[in-house]
DNA sequence: GCCTTATTGTATCAATCTGCTACAATAAAC
DNA sequence: GTTTATTGTAGCAGATTGATACAATAAGGC
């Protein structure tokens, strides 16, 4: 019941920090092991026969329901002492199960950070075998990480910021459609800054990398927005 | 005298792409191995009892010679095809070692990928007990080298790329003292393409990270130029 | 219908930044 | 003193960004 040395690569793993958008914060999912109190990012280790890009994809699948997804590596950590084999023991203890005192878990690890933006709405958070929960916490609001994964996040979050407006476009986190308030509500929750409304607007449509389709009636008593779509060619300028 | 399970940690190693600047181009240091015609980038296994990145810092400080180092990393490679036992079975066979079938080092290696810019001329570069020769060689005209390690090159000049301007100044590949006309070739170089002068003297000064010094008499018969050296402060805007 | 209110899309103008040209100020050779 | 190559900086046009203004709505209240 326990992962096999001879399936898995030792002294590696990989983690990866899952942004989901709610209209209003940055959220990401944080597991929860049994009976341990232990909050922890989503991660594992890496098969021998397979690519440790596929490793994490798998894993981000797993966890979130999702077929296709697209992940971003932002950093690797190898602080000597950012390894502790005593989440493990107490993980293994909360499953029932007696873990060897040299088993290769309780091993160091170096791990790859990842970090992958989805639509918060299409995901059915779904924890795995050693854990009991899966679920949504505002990037304001964690809990105690076991580890060094609060200085994960951080970096990912920093990972983010920059990449925002060269590799990234936010659009991963809304929905197919989505009007040009919600894209820079997305650009000022990632960069935690106001941005200018009409300046915003102004460069976004400036760079063509969005299709405007009908308006959106919501109901409210005013002009309605237009819905865009990020249009799958030509990212001109930045 | 191969290097033994208990000390490293398996699976992991770290490879580092050491920049120096010549005044008109780009080089790398690039290792030999003995009797085996294998090029390779620097790099090394990760010791249990130390942090990842003192790891790679050791390794770079032991080729160059040089005592005060800056490491970047930049991506880390985990390909499954990467790893190929060969070139290690032809480098122990070369210094005349046997190799056992199933030695750690023949395994699936996961490596963490760290630039390094330094000043070409304080360089003494310095071959390790497996390897002949270290030398320089200018990123347009590589040896062909060992599994990936060409991948991981260019990722690095995507980096340096990148960086430039942000997390880093072109000022490491300079000596103390140098020109403004030195730091443009520095960029241009880098950044593969020409730059105004004019403009580009203009926008440095206007970061304001420059401390102006004594002019530099070179005997050409032209108006001499002053010298510059980063001052350690007040990095402002970009 | 007509007026009100909140929000959206765009225009406008000033301030700033960048590309480009021009030119005075050299340092040394002749 | 004259010549030549290079440096430091100014000046101006064009592009980009910040800030304000305003017309065009959608729906609710009357």
């Amino acid at each position: 019941m326990l992962p096999s040395e001879d399936k898995y690569l030792t002294n590696v793993s990989y983690d990866t920090v899952i942004f989901g958008f709610t209209g209003e914060e940055l959220k990401i999912l944080i597991l929860e092991y049994q009976n341990s109190g232990l909050f922890a990012l989503p991660g594992g280790y890496i098969r021998r026969d397979e690519n440790l890009l596929d490793a994490a994809k798998k894993g981000v699948m797993k966890r979130t329901g999702l077929k296709k997804i697209h992940l971003e590596q932002f950093h690797t950590f190898g602080k000597l002492n950012r390894s502790n084999p005593e989440p493990s023991k107490q993980i293994a203890k909360g499953l029932g199960y007696e873990m060897p005192e040299n088993h290769w878990v309780l091993d160091r690890f170096i791990t790859i950070g990842y970090y992958s933006l989805i639509n918060y709405n299409l995901v059915k958070p779904t924890p795995n075998k050693f854990s009991d929960s899966i679920n949504w916490y505002s990037i304001n609001n964690l809990p105690p990480l076991m580890m060094d994964h609060e200085e994960i996040v951080n970096k990912a979050l920093e990972a983010i910021k920059n990449d925002l407006g060269t590799k990234l476009f936010g659009t991963n986190l809304l929905p197919e459609k989505f009007t040009m308030k919600e894209l820079r509500k997305v650009y000022e929750t990632i960069l935690n800054k106001k941005l200018r409304r009409t300046t915003f607007q102004r460069k976004i449509l400036g760079m063509d990398i969005l299709k405007r389709h009908e308006k959106l009636y919501t109901g409210a008593a005013n002009k309605a927005p237009y819905l865009y779509s990020f249009d799958k060619e030509k990212p001109k300028k930045s």
